[in-house]
DNA sequence: GTCTATATGACGATAGAC
DNA sequence: GTCTATCGTCATATAGAC
C-alpha cells in the first residue's frame, strides 16, 4: 500500500489535464494545417501520447474540432462584451482596441483558427454568428447609436464601425506572417505593438471625431 | 469535309480555354475547402471532366493549386501600384479603397484563397511576400512618408496605414459569412457596397487628418 | 488508460486502350 | 485528349490484449 499510485485519484485529475493537453496541441495544428490537413497522429504527438489514446479522450478528430473551435469562440466574444455604454465613448472604443489587440497577440492561433472556419463559409458556426454573434453586436451597435445620438461622436455607421475595428486588429494575427514578411516585426515585440495600438486608437478616433492629445 | 472538327484548330484554341476551366474550378473549390480539404474529384466535376483527364492538364494536385495561387497574387498586387505619389492625396487614397472594395465584391474568392494561404503560414508565398511585396510596400510607405514631410497629411505611420486599408477592404470579401450572418448583406448589395465605400473612405481619410465633404 | 494490430475507405496518381 | 481500370498510400477509426 506505500507508494503505489492510487487510480481514483492521483495528483490531479489526470483525465481532464490530458484533454486540456490535446485541446491545445489541436488549435496548434488545426490553425496551421486546418481541418482536413491535420492529422490525428500529428496532434497526438504534440500532445505527448499516441493516436488511439487520443481517439480514446476525443472519439473523433470531428468531435475534437469542434471542441476546440467551441473554445476558440468563447474567446473571441469575450471582449465585445465589454464594451460599456457608460463609459466616455473614446476610453471604451480604446480599451475594446486594445483588448482586442492583446488577444491577437497572446492567443494568434485561436484567432486563425476561427480565421479560417469563416473563410471557408463557418458550416458548423453559422448558428453562433446569426443568433449570439448578432445580437451582441446589435446591443453594441445601439450603444454607438446612443453616442452618436448624444452627440458625442460623430455618426459614423456603427457596423462598419465594429467591422473595422475586427478587421484591423485581427490583422495582425491572422495575417502576422504577411506583417512580418513586410516590417520584420510582429506584436510579440513590445514596441511594434505599442505602436500599433497607437495607430489603431488614432485612426479609430479620428473616425469618430474624437481628437487625440497627439502621438 | 462539311461540319467535321478539324484537329488542329476548332472554335478556339480548346486546351486554353480547358485550362482556364479548371483553374476557374479550381479557384472556387480551394477557396471554400483548402488545399487538404478539396478532391481533385470535385474540381474535375465542377470544370466539367473526368479527374483523369484533369490529371492530364495538370500532373498533380499540388501543381493546380500552386497555378490557381500565382493568378491570385497578381490580382492581388494589381491595384496597390496604381497608388500615386504624383496625385491629391485623397484622391489616389479614395482610388486604392474604392479599388480594393471592388475587388472584394468582384473576386471574393481570390481574397479568401490568399487569406487562406497567408493564415496557414503561407510556405509557398513567404518568398513572394518578402521580395517583390515588400519592395512594393515600401516603395508606397515611401510616398505617404513623402506626403507627410510635405505636411499634406497627418503624420501616421505609413504601415499600419496600408495594413489598416488591407484589413478593412478585405474584411468584405473574407469575413462576408459573418457580416451577412449580422448585417443580411453584402458587396454584391448595391446599396451596401456603396455604404461600405463611404465608410471606410471617411475612417481612412479622417485618420489622414482630412476633413470630408460630408456624409 | 494505454498498447499493438488491423479493418476500412478515400483519394491522388498511373497504365494502357481507344 | 479522353476513357476505364487499378495501384498504392495514407489516415481515420476499431478490436482486443494488457
Amino acid at each position: 500500500m506505500a507508494g503505489a499510485t492510487r487510480p481514483e485519484r492521483r495528483r490531479r485529475s489526470d483525465g481532464e489535464t490530458r484533454r486540456a493537453a490535446i485541446l491545445d496541441a489541436a488549435l496548434e495544428i488545426f490553425s496551421t494545417r486546418g481541418l482536413h490537413g491535420a492529422s490525428v497522429d500529428e496532434i497526438a504527438e504534440r500532445a505527448g501520447l499516441s493516436k488511439t489514446n487520443l481517439l480514446y479522450y476525443f472519439a473523433s478528430k470531428e468531435e475534437l474540432y469542434v471542441a476546440v473551435l467551441r473554445r476558440v469562440l468563447d474567446i473571441w466574444l469575450d471582449p465585445l462584451e465589454a464594451l460599456d455604454a457608460e463609459a466616455e465613448p473614446a476610453d471604451a472604443v480604446r480599451r475594446y482596441i486594445r483588448a482586442k489587440l492583446a488577444l491577437s497577440r497572446d492567443a494568434p492561433q485561436a484567432s486563425r483558427l476561427f480565421c479560417l472556419e469563416i473563410v471557408q463559409g463557418a458550416p458548423l458556426l453559422r448558428a453562433e454568428l446569426e443568433g449570439p454573434l448578432r445580437s451582441l453586436v446589435e446591443a453594441k451597435a445601439a450603444v454607438i447609436g446612443g453616442w452618436i445620438a448624444r452627440g458625442r461622436i460623430a455618426p459614423v455607421d456603427p457596423h462598419h464601425l465594429i467591422f473595422s475595428i475586427w478587421a484591423i486588429t485581427q490583422h495582425y494575427a491572422d495575417f502576422a506572417i504577411q506583417v512580418d514578411a513586410i516590417t520584420g516585426r510582429g506584436l510579440q515585440d513590445p514596441d511594434f505593438f505599442a505602436r500599433t495600438v497607437a495607430s489603431t486608437e488614432a485612426l479609430i478616433l479620428a473616425g469618430l471625431g474624437l481628437r487625440q492629445t497627439d502621438a
